[in-house]
Formats: C-alpha cells, structure tokens, sequence
DNA sequence: CTGAAAGCGCTTACAG
DNA sequence: CTGAAAGCGCTTACAG
C-alpha cells in the first residue's frame, strides 16, 4: 500500500548505518575520518553520502566534542562612517576564513563598556572563541573574557603583550610618515587625533613623536591636537593651528581627515599650494579627495584573516605566535607635494 | 586529604539535580518553565541557578528541541562606501532584536549569485532561519531557500508577494519625492539610476514614473539613464543631461548622487543656482553636503528590527504578515530650493 | 507535582 | 577493521 518508491530521507548516520548494514561507530569514522576503517568500507559511506547530499549535524557534532565550530566577531555598534570599509573587509576575511575551515561566525555588536552582547553568547555557550575588531585601554570585555577562559584574538594591540593580537605596525607607519614629511621640510606641522583610549591612536601618537626624535626636531607639543570628536573641537583646533602659521596638517584617520578638509576650504586655504594635508588612515575618500590626500594604507583583509587563523590554529591546539605584526603603505598623493 | 571547600562546579542540570535533590526533569523543568513544577521547588532551583549562575546549554537544548537558536543574516560581502551605514544600522536592529529573545546571528557575506557560505551553513543546520538585508532579481539563494524549506525573512521587495518580506515603500516616496519637485516646476528632469536587477531600483523608477502620470506630465524618457555602474558610464550621462538643458539631476542613490555632485562641481554648475539636485536614498553625505542635499529618509533600524521580528515569530509558529510596509521622511534641502 | 527513561544526532573509549 | 554502549547536556511524553 505505501509508496517507497521517493528517494530515501537521510537524516542521519543511523539511517546511512540501516541502509549500508553498518553500524553508527563505522559511519561515524567514515565519514569523519578518525579511527580506522577500511578502504572499501569508506569509499562505500563517502558515496552514499554524496549521492544523498548528506551532512552530518554539526550541532551533535559539537555536543559530542564539546565544541560549538563557532566563533564570535565583536564589531563595535558604532562607528564612524568612513571607518566602515575597512571594518567590512576585515569582516569579510574573517568569515571566509572561518568557512574554510568549517567554523560559521555569531556577530556581536556592542558599545564600549557594554559587553552583554558578548556575555550572552558566551553564558549560552555558542562560541569556541572570540575575535575583537579593535581594543581600547581599560577594556571590560578582556576581564570578561580572561575570566571566563575564552580563547580569543584582539585585532589590535593590546597593552598585555601575554594576549593573543594581531596588529599593523601602526607606530612605525606614522614614524615613517611623518619623518617624510619633515624631510621634504614640511616643519609647521600640527597633528589632530581622536580618543587615546583607542590604542590605535596611542600608537600614532608614539610613531609621530618617534620621528620627530629620529630627525632632531622639536616636538610641536602646542599643536598636537587630541581627543577630538566632535566637529566643533575640531574646527578650533584647526583655527588654532592655523593662527600658529601650521603648514601642515596630520589627521590620525580619514573621518578627522575629511573634516579637517571640509574646514580648511571653509578658511579659504587651498591644499597643497597653501598647506599640505596627510592622514594615518587611508579610505576611499582621501583617494578621491581633490586633491587626492597622502595617508597610510592597511591591508585590512589581512588582518581579519591572520586573526581568524591565528584563533582557529588556537583552538586547534597548535601553538602560536602572540603578538604577530603586519605591515603597511604609505601612499603618496598630491596633498603633500 | 582532598580539597572541597571551594565553590563547587555546576556544569549542568545534572549537578543541580544532585545538590538539590531532585531529578533533572524537575530541574529542567523549573528553569524553562515548561511544565508544573511547585512553586517552592521551582523557587529553590532558581534561587540555587542564580547563585551559582548557571545557564542552560544552549547547543543541547537545541539538540532535543530540534532547534538551534540562531538566525543567519545575509549581507553583501561588496557594497558600496556610502550603502554601509544604513546595513550597519539595520544589522545592529537585527542582532539586538534577535538577542531580546536568545537568537544569537551567524554572519554570512556572500556577493549576488554567490551563495555558497549560505548552503554552508544551512547544510551544517546551524540556524533556523534566514533574514536577507536586500533582494535582487532572479536571485539564486532564493531557490536556495525555498528547496530546503528553511522559514525567511527579506528586508526589500521581492518578486513574489507571498514569500515574507518589510520594505520601506520605495515606490510611493519616490512618487511623492518628484511630484513634489514637479510641482516646484523643476519640470527638465534626468533621473540617473544603477542596476535594475536590485529591485529597489526597479521600485524607484515605478515611483518616479508614476509621479509624471499624476501629475499629467509627459515621462522626460530620453532623460532616464539607467544600469549605471561605473563613474564613466555616470559622467557620460551627467554631460549628455547637461547638453539636453536639464535643470534638476535625481539620483537613485547617495552613492550615484554624490558621483554626479562631483561631475556638476567639474563642469561649473552650481547647486542649487544653476542646477537642482535630488536624492532617493539619504545618507550622512546628503546631509553633510555643501548644499546639503534632498533626499528621501528610511528608518534602517526599524527595518532590521521588523524583519527580525517577523521571522522569530515565524519560528514561533505565530501568524506573521507576509507582507510589511514601511514608512519614509522626505528630507527638503537646499538643492532643491 | 515529580521522576525514570528515551531521545535529539553525533563521538569515542573499550572490547573483540 | 568493526560494533555495542555510554556519553555530550538538554527536553519531553509517559506513568505515577
């Protein structure tokens, strides 16, 4: 009376198991291929499984192992528009990497000092190891994860050089950068920068007076510029330079960059025949930029997929490197000529 | 000679069930909730949960509910520059909405006609549903999506009206949007449009052309460029505008809108004396410009929030609307004037 | 109201 | 090389 005729469903092993006359263990080996079983005996499961399209649940998997084959990607909630790009793509990196390796991202946005997102994801057990897209002084996300015992990477550096980070070589970047642009004379410089407690910048900062200190120059201490976040403080900042007789202006990243810009056209002074303008971050807007704006580039792919492996090679049990360091361009653009 | 003094470790309801006395059943049952427990037992587990902040394991309970707790959310893995704050805004809306009820977010960034990160995960069952943050024409996941059965949600148009979807109501804020600058007797209009495959382009065209029916004016159809990818493409269509004596330049998008601000800045032409210049999609650019720039607003984080809502519902078993439509803000500002 | 038992779909000692 | 059995940490009929 019943029709069996439809293509089987295979649900799981045990179904495979009934089908070929083995047993859950045999599978189970075949499929994954731990233990020992034999040629024929596996080259039997794998074809079976491709033919029906089977995939073993990775949820029982991960019961079994006590592993979950996921990670969390902690991205902050907000962020500046021009930053996003570069978040994006070392996003992306991060979960291709991943699926490589069979591992699927949870995202987890969150603000500074707020870290529930996380602490949810991590009380429900749902990750293996966590990957944080930028790191900040005094961050209370790290006493989460220390004390939980999470395995995690810091895209970043981070002021333990015990935790696990993935960084560009931010400080010698705007070392280089900025000793350029005092060797081509540039002396009346100002630089403008963001929130230190971003470690990001502590780093630019140190790269800018590092090579001042290279070159025997006079640290310009009255027109370092910092904490600056919105457009107000900016635009004094940038008057107070101006009064200074500041010839060239240095932007830690490309959103004070553009303000900076959008400022000194306002002012009336024309970049470069007037003042030359350059940024630590680079984006698309400072390429586009007329004039287009010298800055440091990051190969931010690069940086999501050396996290992510350096996260799964972790969790792998292999060793690894701590603190692994990434390099940098320096694009020279028509601001600065 | 052993050491028992400290806390003792509770990794699951079954080491509940020992210290309290109890079975698991009646442990599990006091922490969901589900099934009648006393009210002093359920009052004694909670009081001992909470002491020891213990929470359910989430991957096992997902086991033997056959469920997993987490939703996939598809984004564009390339997107361009200025689309970024609002999918930003739309993910946030997703993950907290998803969190306010324990669904957690697996990230999977794919480009159009690229679907292999999504069958990943679904071949895995990871998740137990899907939202897609836009919709194209012809668009392969959906086939995907509907051969494996798997409950989604996309956030956008799509073609057929009885699969679950939220937009914005594109169609009739574009209509209102150049009815209104038709009315202003800006009557020598081009609208510049991208491709036509994202259907939102295809809605935004549908409301621009319904504006002229409304209105009784005949559709400028050798002003109406479309599939416009490439800045060159753009410029060529900017020029060719400019030579037809075109006075009000609309754009389907910030990005397209902001490509013709710089051709109009190139060729002279001032905004708003010389010429108009309007937008279908806002963004922090449009306002920001100089003029700031008209153009149509949408709540990003409502539409994350919604589509996120109707597909845990759906999860719910709960009777979802198939089909939710938003609202929008007509942004009037100096190009327009 | 409470509990023993079976089950979710896997893995993995252990024994043969 | 192969398999029966126990286990991962939960839920949920079923019985009392």
């Amino acid at each position: 009376m019943e029709q069996v005729t439809e293509k089987k469903q295979i649900q799981n092993i045990g179904d495979i198991a009934k089908e070929l006359g083995l047993s859950k263990t045999t599978v189970s080996r075949a499929i994954s291929g731990k233990g020992r079983v034999s040629q024929a005996t596996r080259k039997k499961v794998q074809e079976f499984v491709s033919q029906y399209h089977y995939y073993p649940n990775a949820v029982a998997r991960g019961l079994a192992e006590k592993k979950t084959y996921n990670i969390a990607l902690v991205v902050p909630k907000s962020f500046t528009v021009l930053d996003l790009p570069f978040l994006r793509k070392s996003m992306n990196a991060v979960c291709e990497t991943a699926a490589e390796r069979n591992y699927d991202v949870l995202l987890s946005m969150s603000e500074a000092d707020e870290y529930m997102s996380l602490k949810r994801i991590l009380d429900n057990r749902k990750v293996d190891g966590v990957i944080l897209s930028r790191t900040l002084l005094e961050d209370p996300m790290l006493d989460l994860l220390i004390e939980r015992q999470v395995p995690f990477v810091a895209m970043g550096r981070l002021k333990n050089q015990e935790l696990y980070q993935v960084d560009n070589n931010h400080v010698e970047a705007c070392q280089n950068l900025t000793a350029l642009l005092l060797l081509k004379d540039y002396r009346n410089m100002a630089l403008f920068g963001g929130e230190l407690r971003n470690i990001v910048n502590q780093s630019r900062l140190e790269g800018f007076k590092k090579a001042y200190a290279q070159i025997g120059a006079e640290l310009p201490s009255e027109c370092i510029y910092l904490e600056l976040e919105h457009e107000e403080q900016l635009e004094k900042a940038v008057e107070d330079a101006v009064k200074k007789h500041v010839s060239c202006f240095v932007c830690m990243d490309d959103a004070l960059c553009k303000m900076v810009l959008r400022r000194l056209r306002v002012l009336g002074l024309r970049v470069p025949d007037d003042v030359k303008v350059a940024s630590f971050f680079d984006s698309q807007l400072m390429a586009e930029n007329n004039p287009p704006v010298t800055a440091l580039h990051f190969d931010s792919e690069e940086l999501g997929r050396t996290a992510c492996r350096q996260l799964l090679d972790l969790l792998d049990g292999k060793q690894v490197e701590k603190n692994i360091c990434l390099g940098y361009q320096l694009m020279m653009r028509d601001s600065t000529t």
